[in-house]
DNA sequence: TTTTTTATTCGAATAAAATTCATTATTTTC
DNA sequence: GAAAATAATGAATTTTATTCGAATAAAAAA
């Protein structure tokens, strides 16, 4: 592997550690009938060139009391840089945003947001709503989750 | 700690987890001046009790070809339990599929999608828009992400 | 409070895993 | 095809995870 360029072992070592990153190189090793050496190579050479960008815990939002999702529709007043990065730069820094993207439509940006219950949203809602340039926030609710994943399919 | 309740040794190991799961014991242990024995006790019993839901690796979109991040609202003919099992049931098997959530307000499910393309997108709308019991489907496509984060805040 | 029980922490010993390295095999380049 | 570069391998080494008994702290019972 010169550069870049998945072969079928990368790809199924990517496949494996999206769903657990807690397997070893010698479980790796078994699975995919290498050495634990190679399996080492590999996974090293996946995070080096940036494929892995990191290793996270994932943690159960009821347990840990983030029981409302919301997502919210932002529109702003216009379109200019300043506005935009206005925007961007102040909605990262509230710790109950989890996501922000820019979107095509009839919205500019979608937010994802954790929160203990609504009334801890509404707290967000009116500090998001005092930001400059603002026309509107709509928002919605998650009632139940249906499938929940980080690992894209390879 | 005889069942739940986490303490702030406990809520700073989860902070560091979901940002890092690569730390190892002993990093943890010069962190929160604990020994390698009690992190590890600590960590057993995160996971054990379910607050730690599983370990991944996060890749990067870009580099395996995920370029385009869609998110479709979906409304459905009615609400029958046999119409939203049937939807559910069928959604989740879309490989593209990353997350689908049944939502409050002006349309009944949102899903997060990612595709390589435009039209890989496409075609997936159109198996989408397939199933039955479809009233509607929106498209919203990501311009771009200015956070994406899997951490909540503790 | 005092005693008893239970849970937690800790350091040391052991087991397992990660990492390094020299060698061999394979692929690429000319 | 030969030389050079790249990748794979097993063994040795280093680091980490895991176990365990003793000490300590915390909680429950008397």
């Amino acid at each position: 592997m010169l550069n870049s360029a998945l072969d079928p072992t990368d790809l199924e070592i990517l496949r494996l550690l999206q769903r657990d990153a807690s397997l070893t190189n010698k479980e790796l090793s078994y699975k995919l009938h290498k050495s634990i050496a190679t399996i080492h190579e590999r996974v090293r050479r996946l995070k080096e060139q940036g494929y892995i960008q990191r290793i996270v815990a994932i943690l159960d939002r009821k347990k840990i009391d983030k029981t409302l999702i919301a997502f919210s529709q932002v529109l702003l007043n216009d379109h200019t840089a300043t506005t935009l990065n206005t925007f961007e730069k102040e909605v990262v820094k509230f710790p109950e945003v989890m996501e922000c993207f820019q979107m095509t439509g009839t919205f500019d940006f979608i937010l994802r947001i954790a929160t203990r219950d609504m009334e801890e949203y509404h707290l967000f809602y009116r500090k998001l709503a005092t930001l400059p340039k603002i026309t509107s926030v709509q928002s919605f609710f998650v009632l139940s989750e249906t499938k929940s994943d980080t690992a894209y399919p390879l």
